[in-house]
DNA sequence: TGTCATGTGTACTACATAGTACACACTTGT
DNA sequence: ACAAGTGTGTACTATGTAGTACACATGACA
């Protein structure tokens, strides 16, 4: 499923409950035209800035990370962690490519809880 | 220290070695013009694409990762990394943004290990 | 002394990114 | 019936990215 589609079905779904989400809508809260909006969600331009999915994930209360993910972008600020470091985290999330779900879920878990 | 300072430092460096690592001379072998080499040693234009940055590392047996940093990228296989899971990547290096070097290091070494 | 390589100044270009602006046809509530 | 809101087609634009192409002055060296 590609960005457009899902930013179209979340705001629909969305609009089920509330009638404040037409195109029209959404894209004057997020600040940008609504023809665009209306050509994000048919796919007919490439996905928009990380400033705008932003926006658009507070909006539709979506993680940013994932629609940005989405979009084949990384959050800057996640750049900003691994160009402070850039061997050490290179090297982390080269040995984690692979790593199962699990075992990186307990990984997260266990720096979280500072079990290491 | 800039991205092309340190290109002109380190490149400065081989050449008093092997008199083949001229501004013309590195600029053929990493397949571009040598006034631009010139111009992004001398931070007149900015650092340049992600693949002549490979190359560049190659050329000057340089760590890609470090020389993207300085040039303010992160890897295009790191971040592919990050988009196929983006919440786990994502909370696990904005939990270890602040770790300290050592820990940080120590962990690497676990992963790689397995001691996990 | 001529030639050869060196570093660099200037001008230009192609393509991508991230949108805006406006008009139009359709629907819908009153 | 009509005003208001809706989604969208078309055209255009500004800025950034990633370079190329060519000419020129300088210095080395044979």
């Amino acid at each position: 499923m590609t960005f457009g589609d899902h930013i179209r079905e979340v705001r629909e779904q969305r609009r089920r409950e509330s009638t404040a989400f037409s195109v029209r809508q959404v894209a004057q809260r997020i600040e940008v035209e609504p023809a665009y909006l209306s050509k994000i969600e048919r796919n007919l331009v490439p996905p928009p800035s990380e400033r705008t999915i932003r926006r658009l994930a507070e909006e539709l209360h979506e993680d940013p990370d994932v629609l940005l993910a989405m979009a084949g972008k990384v959050s800057l600020d996640l750049q900003e962690i691994i160009r402070r470091r850039p061997r050490r985290f290179a090297e982390l999330l080269r040995q984690l490519r692979e790593a199962p779900d699990p075992a990186l879920s307990r990984l997260v878990r266990e720096v979280r809880d500072g079990d290491w």
